[in-house]
DNA sequence: TCCATAACGAAACTACGAGTAGCGTAAATA
DNA sequence: TATTTACGCTACTCGTAGTTTCGTTATGGA
């Protein structure tokens, strides 16, 4: 056991619930940690014993509400990507977490240690579980042996953060199964 | 005419291009106003006689390198589509505003109005060329009737801003005809 | 029970960059 | 020459992330 006063596990919830509140209210750009220490009842010191920088919190805050992607499976890649999708944007569209992050990107963007982290626990997972489910449906010739995996993921995920960013409007959890049916049907007459 | 002494039309220049050089040379982020003003032999006070923010000269010295985004039309809907998306990866991807736009696409979450303007000047007269192509598509039997313009749209122009700003990498110009055949004509087996 | 150790709160502090103010000087028109 | 506006310079204000210092409190071990 490592000897001195233990760290209390209530402070550290009650900071990440304090930062997802706010988070809610007025979104990253607005959220400073002076004011997640008043709203957790806490010192800021103790919020900086815990993690290096605002950006750091934050994540941990977004890890925490939004939990594993665990999806079932159902043994058909096609529906489980479809199922995956759908519920990668209704995470993104529908919790205080999820639409959080595209305005995470902002301070992403300035920060590559910060950017790292991020892709490592919230991008690739998502990507590595969708290209799994990708190269199984080309296996078993659900998909066209020529499509690249990559570029059906930009496809397909993509419009989940780039309206948010760049159009300023919502990617309604909805619309994930039309943009599926899209791109995997395809645009054009055959 | 009006009176006392007229602005100097050079120290604009000079200072957009000197805006265009440290976004060269260390992106939005790393963009200092003091820098601008030194790198371009000029006081501070110049550059906000001129601009009422940051954010406001950057747009305006992306504006300057990108010129307008005007694309000649062969009359086949589709090839100009193709066209349009090829055109706009290649700025994106080989130009300093271009790779500079992510980054300050970014920053503009923070900021509604600028968000607003650069969607303005920016985004939509793009997507509005773009809405014009696929509906003529359509009724000249090109694309499916039930195809909806805005989710087509998402596709094949997201991914030139999800890559860099999410995943951290470029959208290769090279790309833009991949993902263009690849919504076209579907990832599935007809 | 005492002691070493580390957490905690409070307040004052540093660092840094955007944006502003005041003033003396330069360039234009009438 | 008088007026008006641009310009440079210097020194500011302001907001927020992150730090320092120190007195206080909780815990586990001797």
């Amino acid at each position: 056991m490592s000897i001195g006063r233990p760290r209390d596990a209530a402070r550290d919830r009650a900071i990440l619930s304090a930062t997802l509140e706010l988070l809610a209210e007025g979104g990253y750009p607005a959220l400073r940690v002076d004011d997640v220490a008043r709203r957790a009842g806490v010192a800021k010191t103790t919020i900086y014993r815990r993690w290096p920088s605002k950006g750091e919190m934050v994540l941990d805050a977004i890890a925490a509400q939004l939990g594993d992607r665990s999806v079932e499976e159902s043994g058909d890649p096609l529906e489980d990507l479809r199922r995956l999708l759908e519920v990668t944007y209704e995470r993104l569209a529908e919790t205080v977490a999820g639409r959080a992050l595209p305005a995470l990107s902002a301070e992403l963007m300035a920060d590559r240690a910060l950017a790292e982290e991020y892709r490592r626990r919230f991008v690739h997972p998502l990507r590595d579980r969708a290209r799994t489910l990708i190269r199984r449906a080309v296996d078993q010739g659900r998909l066209r042996g020529d499509v690249d995996p990559e570029l059906l993921m930009d496809a397909i995920v993509g419009p989940a953060l780039y309206r948010p960013i760049v159009l300023g409007v919502p990617a309604p959890a909805a619309s994930a199964s039309a943009i599926f049916d899209l791109v995997i049907s395809g645009a054009g007459h055959t």
